[in-house]
RNA sequence: CGGGGUGUAGCGCAGUUGGUAGCGUACUACGUUCGGGACGUAGGGGCCGGAAGUUCGAGUCUUCUCACCCCGACCA
C-alpha cells in the first residue's frame, strides 16, 4: 500500500544524503535561494524554527535570561581584539565595503559608487562577541551591574564553501546568550546551565538523546577557555552538534577592556559565557527521526499536531463530516492541541494522506460516511503508521494520549539506535573498521593531544565529537598511540 | 581554488547522420471518481543558459563565456 512512496521521496536506505535533500524540499520546509548557499526557509519550516523558539525562548527567561537586539554589522578592527577569535572566523567573513550604488555611465544597470567607499569596513557578524562586548563596556562598572544575562534571536553570516539545507548555509538563523559574571565560577555555572537547558530541549522537546561533553582544543570555539556542547547520533551513523556553551573566561573582557569594581573596591576583568543553538537543529529532527515516507515530528515541536480529513463523496456527506470535524477540532483546540482540518477539494484523501505523512504531523484523524454513521473516527499515528477506529466521544483522551506515546516512543526508538550503535573500542583496526562500514559512536581512549586527534582526523575522517561528562575514569591505552589514556572519548563522523 | 559533471516547458528528463522540439509530471476546463498519492477527454505553456562562428539551415558542429551541481581543502 505504501510502495508508491518510493516514487515520491528517494529511499533512505539507498541515498541518504539525496533522502535528506529530497525530504526538505518535498515536505515544503525550505529551498534553495538564487543566491548561493542561501536558503529560504518555507512557512512551513519556519513554523518548526517557530515553535523551536517559543520554547526555548521560555526557558532561557526561565533561567533568567533576557532578549535584546545588537547590529549586523561590526566594524573590522574589533576583530581583531581577541586574537583566536579572528583566526577562528576570518576565512568565512562577508565584508560590506560601500553604501551607495549608482547607475553604470556605460548603460549597464546598476554599480557600486566607488566614491562611497566606507572609511572602515564592516562585518557581517559571523558571531557577536565583539559588538556586544563593545556594549557590555559601557554597560558594567560595579558588581551591582553583574550577571549581565542577555540572549539575541538573530541571524548570522559565515561564507560557507559547500552548504547543504539547515545543516550549513552561508546565512542562517539562530540565538547567542552572551552573559557577563563577577566570577570565574559564576560564569561556568552558567556554561553548565545553559548546555544543560540544550540537552533539557533536546531530549525533552526534539526527543533526541545527546552526549554531553566538552570540546577538545582543535575542536573548541576560537577564544573560549572550554567549549561544551551536545552530540547527537543520526540514522546514518553521523554525529552532528545541536548546541553549543562556552566559558569564554576573561578572553574578551581583556579585549574590550571591561572591567567592574568588586564589592572590596577592587578593578577586576568579567567573566563572560556565550551559547547558541540555530536552524541546524531542524536538520537534526530530520535526520534522527524521519522515515521513508518523509518527516516524522515529535508532537512537541509540530506546527500542526493533529490533521483531520474528511472522507466524502458528495457535498451532503461533506456537510455531516464538517459538523463533526469542527466539532473534534474546537474540542482538540481547547485541549491546547493543534489542529488543521483540511477539507479542502482540490485534493483527493490519499493524497491528503501521503502529504501529511511526507510533512510529519503526528496524529491524523479521518472521518468517512461509515465514521459519521457509527460515530466513530479514525486515527492514525505517524510513528509507527498503526491505524485504529475509535468511538468519536473518546477523541481528546485517545489523541492525547498518542501525542504523548509518540513523543516518548520516538524518543525512545532514537535512544535504542544511539545505544546500538556506540562501540566500546580499544583496537585500532576495529576502530578503523567501525567508521568505515558501520558508523555510529565509538568511545575510545586518547592521549589527549591534538597531534593524535589531527591524525585521527586524517586517517579516519572522524573527529572527537566531545570528551562527555559522565566519561567515567578508566586507565587505558590510547586508541592510535598506545599512550596512558584516563578516560573515553567519543568519536563520530560528523555533518 | 583544484578534479568531474550538467544547462531543452514550473519540476524531472529525451532529442539519432544538422532539417525548425517531444515525454513524464505539474497546470487549466469538463465529466466520472473520492476509506491510501484516481481516470478519461480537451487545452495552455519554449529566445533549447548566453555570445560569436561554420552552414541554405544549428537544441545538435566549433570557439568563447556564464551559471549551477557533485567530489576535495574550511566549518555550527
Amino acid at each position: 500500500m505504501y510502495q508508491k512512496m518510493a516514487k515520491y521521496l528517494t529511499n533512505r536506505d539507498e541515498n541518504y544524503a539525496q533522502w535528506y535533500n529530497d525530504l526538505v524540499i518535498k515536505a515544503d520546509l525550505a529551498e534553495n535561494s538564487v543566491v548561493r548557499g542561501c536558503m529560504v526557509i518555507k512557512p512551513y519550516g519556519y513554523a518548526i524554527w517557530e515553535k523551536i523558539q517559543a520554547t526555548l525562548d521560555k526557558m532561557f527567561k526561565a533561567t533568567g535570561h533576557v532578549n535584546a537586539y545588537f547590529p549586523l554589522f561590526i566594524p573590522k578592527s574589533f576583530f581583531s581584539k581577541e586574537a583566536k577569535h579572528v583566526e577562528g572566523f576570518a576565512k568565512e567573513c562577508a565584508i560590506v565595503t560601500h553604501y551607495r550604488l549608482k547607475n553604470d555611465e556605460t548603460g549597464n544597470g546598476i554599480m557600486v559608487d566607488p566614491s562611497a567607499k566606507l572609511e572602515e569596513e564592516l562585518i557581517i557578524r559571523p558571531t557577536s562577541e565583539t559588538i556586544i562586548w563593545n556594549s557590555y563596556k559601557n554597560w558594567i562598572r560595579s558588581y551591582r551591574d553583574l550577571p549581565l544575562l542577555i540572549n539575541q534571536w538573530a541571524n548570522v553570516v559565515r561564507w560557507e564553501m559547500r552548504t547543504r539545507l539547515f545543516l550549513r548555509t552561508t546565512e542562517f538563523l539562530w540565538q547567542e546568550g552572551h552573559t557577563a559574571h563577577a566570577t570565574r565560577e559564576e560564569a561556568v555555572e552558567e556554561t553548565e546551565r545553559m548546555i544543560n537547558v540544550y540537552a533539557d530541549f533536546a531530549e525533552n522537546y526534539m526527543a533526541l538523546p545527546v552526549v554531553k561533553g566538552y570540546k577538545s582544543e582543535n575542536e573548541r570555539f576560537a577564544g573560549a577557555i572550554d567549549t561544551y556542547a551536545i552530540e547527537a547520533l543520526m540514522q546514518d551513523g553521523k554525529g552532528l552538534q545541536t548546541g553549543t556553551s562556552h566559558f569564554l573566561g576573561q578572553n574578551f573582557a581583556k579585549a574590550f577592556d571591561v572591567q567592574f569594581t568588586d564589592k572590596t573596591g577592587k578593578l577586576e576583568y568579567v567573566w563572560a559565557t556565550s551559547w547558541g543553538l540555530s536552524t541546524r537543529c531542524i536538520g537534526a529532527l530530520i535526520m534522527a527521526h524521519a522515515d521513508n515516507h518523509g518527516l516524522v515530528l515529535p508532537p512537541l515541536l509540530a506546527p500542526i499536531q493533529v490533521v483531520i480529513i474528511p472522507i466524502y463523496k458528495n457535498a451532503e456527506q461533506l456537510n455531516s463530516i464538517t459538523d463533526t470535524a469542527k466539532r473534534i477540532k474546537s474540542d482538540l483546540e481547547e485541549n491546547g492541541i493543534s489542529v488543521k482540518y483540511d477539507d479542502r477539494d482540490t485534493n483527493k484523501p490519499g493524497w491528503k494522506f501521503s502529504d501529511y505523512e511526507l510533512k510529519g504531523v503526528p496524529v491524523r484523524i479521518a472521518i468517512g460516511p461509515r465514521d459519521v454513521e457509527n460515530n466513530t473516527i479514525e486515527t492514525a499515528r505517524r510513528d509507527t503508521l498503526e491505524k485504529e477506529t475509535i468511538q468519536a466521544s473518546r477523541t481528546v483522551d485517545h489523541v492525547k494520549r498518542l501525542l504523548d506515546e509518540i513523543q516518548k516512543n520516538i524518543f525512545r526508538k532514537a535512544s535504542e539506535f544511539k545505544k546500538e550503535n556506540t562501540w566500546y573500542v580499544d583496537k585500532w583496526d576495529e576502530f578503523v573498521d567501525i567508521i568505515e562500514n558501520r558508523g555510529g559512536f565509538i568511545m575510545a581512549h586518547w592521549d589527549g593531544t591534538g597531534a593524535t586527534e589531527e591524525k585521527i582526523k586524517e586517517e579516519t575522517k572522524a573527529t572527537i565529537r566531545c570528551i562527555p561528562f559522565n566519561s567515567p575514569e578508566e586507565d587505558g591505552k590510547c586508541i592510535y598511540t598506545g599512550k596512558p589514556s584516563a578516560r573515553r572519548v567519543l568519536f563520530a563522523r560528523s555533518y
